[in-house]
DNA sequence: GCCAACGTTGGC
DNA sequence: GCCAACGTTGGC
């Protein structure tokens, strides 16, 4: 099994909006990064357990955890001219962006936030998350670093 | 709202 | 294929 962190806006899409979902189920659209594409696309699994981390919002951090519950699939959106995510350039043939359903498994109690993440970077390994400018959407998380972070959620 | 970091686009 | 211009992300 693999772990993620997965970024959105709580302003556009955030845990709350996730939990008022029927069975708490989303496709996680508008991802428009190729690296994040591939991951989305090509690594993640059924299964797979992904942190979701609020961005660009005061504060930014982790507010609980999602399942994926479908592997990657062409995303929707690129194809909707009324969709902010539309994608002129894509084809229906070969679809430029892909997409994974997710499910809410828990909110944590207490967000851990960016600040307390930086406070522990160095028990944290090699996390992209605590790398300068990073601005990847979808990342891995390594085992260690996911284990240690739910210490730090208190779960 | 500012701006650093970074990805994409397009002229050449 | 280079790289300047531009747009976006996201912390602060």
């Amino acid at each position: 099994m693999n772990y993620w962190l997965m970024k959105s806006e709580p302003s556009v899409f955030g845990i709350d909006d996730l939990a008022a979902r029927p069975k708490k189920t989303e496709p996680w659209d508008g991802v428009r990064n190729y690296q994040a594409r591939n991951m989305m696309r090509d690594t993640m699994r059924r299964g797979d357990l992904a942190f979701f981390y609020h961005s660009n919002c005061e504060p930014p951090g982790i507010v609980g955890i999602m399942e994926v519950v479908r592997e990657g699939y062409p995303d929707p959106t690129q194809f909707d001219p009324e969709s902010k995510y539309h994608d002129p350039k894509s084809d229906l043939d070969d679809p430029r962006w892909y997409l994974v359903d997710v499910r809410l498994k828990k909110r944590f109690r207490a967000m851990v936030t960016l600040a307390e993440l930086r406070e522990h970077a160095g028990e944290l390994g090699e996390f992209a998350l605590l790398r300068k400018g990073n601005r990847l959407s979808v990342m891995p998380v390594e085992t260690a670093t996911w284990q240690r972070i739910l210490e730090l959620a208190g779960s």
